[in-house]
RNA sequence: CGGGGUGUGGCGCAGCCCGGUAGCGCACCUGCUUUGGGAGCAGGGGGUCGUAGGUUCAAAUCCUAUCACCCCGACCA
């Protein structure tokens, strides 16, 4: 393994790839697209993971898992579902191998051909609505607010670690409410949860608002959205939460009676965020040192690198810092000895850095002399002298300010590089030179969104809650806009 | 699916044009010296060169086929 990463100015997608790989986040599975989830880079997602459910919980919502495998013909039942997904399933054909006849190797036994195919989930809405139909009958069984951590399969022609893989980890929310009312602001106030959690604890700065009908999810009435810019101005969907209407009870004949006996089908919501979000937060705070993670997330927040000559050093080292290092950890702070041997500090620092660890802390004997630690910022490259009994305190600032930091820095670069512009070929310049998003007017019009992104590859990233249209006219075509809009070139 | 490229110890590569039985860097193992920014020296282990055929006295090298992966384009969380 070659020291650094590349450069992010040389070439962004080496160094992303470098960054994940290099930090141990990911490896490369061997099927195709696959990708395998180290230890650190699970962590993290375990954190993230656990943001998003408390806060799930805490909304009324709980955990259930539905299978894998789906009847193909489910996937067929929404029309706009099927266009949405039939181009991505993985099939399961056949039950059963068995040696090669003509040589070596294992085949497929024709003879275990499969009554009817089954799909590996692209996503869950068809199982779990046939379900719902069974277990909704009363406006007393509802609202039903059910989610799920699974994996989910899409073929895709193109991936990349965490950003793009075949097989995913994610999170599916599938609500059923027994008003349009009711769906509506179940689907906003998981949108705020998104927002939420990207901004205050992966310190991810997005904007929220609605997808044009061109971008949302298959089968959604409308689908809401967090969008967030990564460090090469691209933009990258973070995160969606759709308002399916009636559309999937209607295709799965889910009705429920009324209070006042009538009855009617119910309306749904679907919302998800995936493993995605790890590279969100690889490339919205990386440098050219490697990962910089924010200490809220951060699976070590603080590592201990003690400098000695050899063994016994390192001893004393760790025997200065007894008690200091629990009184830490009783702070709720995650803290981690990293007294392996015949490891170099110099080289500590490096593979810490790499790995984004917001806080290291070294100790030699210069500190020991006078009472104190030495504390290394990640994010900044900051160095303190901090008295030993500060520590906990310390740390805890530290954090704090790290935290608002990478927030702060993401944010100044994002808001850098979202220029409005009310020209044409203002817009054109500034996506083909990929120096950010676009805020412009837009007439609302299929057609002028298509015609866009055919000449210029950049997208509507969302339609922004806060709307100001007045004497906006479109940028493409001049007419009065009917929106104004986020247009970006996405992953 | 269109264009381009690559398959050689764990990783990154050289060797191929001009056949002669495999080498370099990193990593790994052992020992000694080191340790506040990726340590040094010495010794050592590991590859039938993607796969299958063919040509040849001889193939990593030439020919044919095949598979896999990567990059660029059309689709996508």
């Amino acid at each position: 393994m070659s020291k650094g990463v590349t450069a992010k100015s040389e070439d962004y997608g080496r160094w992303y790839t470098d960054v994940i790989t290099k930090a141990q986040l990911a490896d490369y599975g061997p099927v195709k697209g696959t990708m395998v989830i180290r230890p650190y880079g699970f962590s993290l997602w375990e954190s993230v993971k656990s943001a998003f459910d408390n806060r799930f919980k805490a909304t009324g919502h709980v955990n259930a898992y539905f299978p894998l495998f789906i009847p193909k013909s489910f996937l067929s039942k929404e029309a706009e579902h099927v266009a949405g997904f039939a181009k991505e399933c993985a099939v399961v054909t056949h039950h059963r191998l068995m040696a090669n006849p003509d040589g070596d190797g294992l085949v497929v036994d024709p003879e275990s051909a499969l009554e009817e195919e089954v799909v590996v989930r692209p996503t869950s809405e068809t199982v779990i609505w046939a379900m719902y139909k069974k277990w909704i009958q009363s406006y007393r069984d509802l609202p039903l607010l059910i989610n799920q951590w699974v994996n989910v399969v899409r073929w895709e022609m193109r991936t990349r670690l965490f950003l793009r893989t075949t097989e995913f980890l994610w999170q599916e929310g599938h609500t059923a409410h027994a008003t349009a009312e009711e769906a509506e602001e179940e689907a906003k106030k998981i949108l705020e949860i998104y927002r939420e959690v990207a901004e205050d604890v992966m310190a991810i700065p997005v904007f929220t608002g609605l997808k044009t009908d061109a971008e949302k999810f298959a089968g959604a009435e409308h689908t809401y959205c967090i969008e967030a810019m990564m460090s090469d101005c691209r933009a990258l969907q973070a995160g969606t939460s759709h308002n399916l209407g009636q559309n999937f009870a209607k295709a799965f004949d889910v009705t429920f009676q009324t209070e006042d006996n009538r009855e009617e089908h119910v309306y749904a919501t679907s919302w998800g965020v995936s493993t995605r979000l790890i590279g969100a937060i690889a490339m919205v705070h990386g440098d050219d040192k490697g990962l910089r993670l924010p200490p809220r997330i951060a699976p070590h927040q603080v590592v201990v690198v003690p400098i000695g000559k050899n063994a016994e050093d390192v001893n004393s080292v760790l025997e200065y810092l007894t008690g200091t290092l629990e009184a830490v950890k009783a702070e709720g702070i995650r803290c981690y000895v990293d007294d392996r041997d015949g490891v170099t500090p110099g080289f500590k620092f490096n593979e810490w850095e790499m790995k984004g660890v917001p806080v290291r802390l070294e100790v030699g004997s210069r500190d020991m002399e006078q009472n104190v630690v030495t504390l290394v910022r990640r994010d900044s490259g900051e160095k303190v002298s901090v008295p030993k009994d500060k520590l906990g305190e310390e740390i805890l600032r530290l954090l704090d300010e790290i935290q608002k930091s990478l927030y702060n820095q993401a944010k100044t670069f994002r808001d850098e590089h979202t220029l409005t512009v009310e020209s044409y070929d203002e817009f054109k310049s500034i996506i083909e030179e990929k120096s950010g998003f676009v805020k412009c007017g837009w007439d609302g019009d299929p057609k002028t969104e298509a015609a866009i992104q055919e000449e210029t590859k950049a997208t509507i990233r969302c339609i922004p809650f806060e709307q100001q249209v007045d004497d906006l006219s479109c940028v493409y075509s001049g007419k009065p806009a009917k929106y104004q809009v986020v247009f970006g070139k996405a992953y």
